[in-house]
DNA sequence: GGAAGTATGACAGTTCGATGACAACGCATC
DNA sequence: GATGCGTTGTCATCGAACTGTCATACTTCC
C-alpha cells in the first residue's frame, strides 16, 4: 500500500463519501465499521494513517484511538460532529494528531493529512526510486527491484540501465550509450548488445521477448515507460 | 529555553491574551507584532513551536511560514479569524502542522502544542538512537548493540558505522568514507575495506555473508535499512 | 534467399574485494 | 624510560566476479 489510509467510521454513508473522496485525492483507502474491525484491520496490513469518527459502538473513538496509539506510531486523525473543546481536547489527549468537526472540507482533510505525513517523513532519509511497472531503480542506493525482489547487477549493467531509465521511453544509439557509460568515444558496439542481454537475463521475465528494455532496430534500445 | 513557544500576531489584545494563557498552561512564550521580527526571533534564539497569524503587515503569514519553514523544522500552527477552506488549504501547504480558527479554546489550542510536540518527540527519538534490525546504534553513548548485546568497538570502526548509519540504505564510495571518516583527501581505498572487514567480525553474525553492512561492487558500502 | 542487424554462449584477461600478517603508533601502567 | 596492550595503516595474496572479444546462431526486412 503505497499510501494508504484506515477509515473507522460506522454511518455507512458518511463513510463511504470519505473513502470516495479520499480515493479522488488519490490515497488508498479501507474502510471499517467499527472499533475492532480498525484495530483488526490495522494490525494485519497498517495503513500509513487513520481517520477515526469518536462515536462507535461497542468499543468508543477514545479507546480505539489508545489501542492504536499503544501498537504504533501512526498518525491518527479524528472526524466527529462533535465540536466541544472538552471532546477535542481528550481526543487530542488519548493520542489523536489531530480533531476535524463534520461536515469536513474534503480539500481541507487531504492538506491536513499531507502536514502530518510530512511531518512523519521529514526524518526519514529519502531515496529517490525510478519507477518502470514493477521495475524500481534505486541509484543512490545501487539497487533494482523486480517485483519488489532485489536483483544483483553489475557495475556497468547498473549503469547502463540508469542511462536508459533517465530517458524513459526514448531511444539511446550505441553510441550515445557507450559515451555515457563506458565514457569510450570510440569502441566496438557490439559491446553494448552484449550487456544488453546479460542486463535482460536479469530483470526481463523472458529475454527472448523482452517487455521492458526493449531493441529498437536500426536505432538502439529504449527502457519502456 | 524549556518548551518555548513564539506567538507573531499583530492585534496586541490578541497576542497578549494568548501569551497569557499559554503562560498559565506552563509554557514559555515570546510575543512579536509583525512576521519580520518573528523570523527575526526565531534565528535568534529558536522556539519550539510558532503561533503565527495570517493576518499581518508588511510580510503575511503565508509568506512567514514558508520562510520559518524554510529554515528550520519547527512545528508551526496557525491561529486565524479567516475560517475558509481554502486558507486553511494553502496554510497547511506553506508549511503549517495545524490551524485554528478564532477565537480559540485555549484549552485545545494547549491540547494540540502537545500533540504536535509528542510527535516531533517521536521523531527525535527515533533519530538519536539508530536501529537496523536488531542492530541498534545510540551515536551521543558512544555504544553499538546487536542482539541486544553491546558490541565493543574501537573508534574508527564507531565513526565508520555511525557514518553509514546516518544514510541508511544509500550506497557510500570509499572516497565519501575516507574523507567522512578519516578526513584524508586523498589516500589508500583499500583501508576502508580492512575497517568494514573488522567492523564485520563485531557486527556481523556471519561476516562471510552480510546482511547489514552489505558491498555493492564497483560502489561503495551501504548499511542495510 | 540473402544481407544487415541483433542475440548469445564461451573464454581468457583483468579488476575488485576479503583477509591474514606485520610493523608502527599511542597510551596507560609500573 | 621500559613494558605491554590495543589500535591503526600498509601490503601481499587468493579467489571470485566482471569485462571485452569473438564466433556462431538467430531475426527481420527486402
Amino acid at each position: 500500500m503505497v499510501s494508504g489510509v484506515l477509515v473507522i467510521e460506522d454511518d455507512d454513508r458518511i463513510r463511504l463519501s470519505l473513502m470516495l473522496a479520499l480515493e479522488d485525492e488519490g490515497y488508498s483507502v479501507r474502510g471499517v465499521s467499527t472499533a475492532e474491525d480498525g484495530l483488526v484491520a490495522q494490525r494485519a496490513e497498517p495503513a500509513d494513517t487513520v481517520l477515526v469518527d469518536l462515536m462507535l459502538p461497542g468499543v468508543d473513538g477514545f479507546e480505539c484511538i489508545r489501542q492504536l496509539r499503544r501498537d504504533d506510531d501512526v498518525p491518527i486523525v479524528v472526524v466527529s460532529a462533535r465540536d466541544d473543546t472538552h471532546d477535542i481536547v481528550a481526543a487530542l489527549e488519548a493520542g489523536a494528531d489531530d480533531y476535524l468537526v463534520k461536515p469536513v472540507a474534503v480539500k481541507e482533510l487531504s492538506a491536513r493529512l499531507r502536514a502530518l505525513r510530512r511531518r512523519g517523513r521529514a526524518v526519514l532519509a529519502t531515496v529517490s526510486t525510478l519507477v518502470f511497472g514493477d521495475l524500481e531503480i534505486l541509484p543512490e542506493a545501487g539497487e533494482v527491484r523486480v517485483a519488489g525482489e532485489p536483483v544483483a547487477l553489475t557495475r556497468t549493467e547498473f549503469r547502463l540501465l540508469c542511462e536508459l531509465a533517465e530517458h524513459p521511453g526514448l531511444v539511446l544509439s550505441r553510441q550515445q550509450l557507450l559515451q555515457r557509460v563506458w565514457e569510450y568515444d570510440v569502441g566496438d558496439e557490439r559491446l553494448v548488445d552484449v550487456h544488453v542481454g546479460r542486463l535482460r537475463q536479469k530483470i526481463e521475465d523472458d529475454s527472448r521477448a523482452p517487455r521492458r528494455l526493449v531493441t529498437v532496430r536500426g536505432m538502439g534500445y529504449k527502457l519502456q515507460r
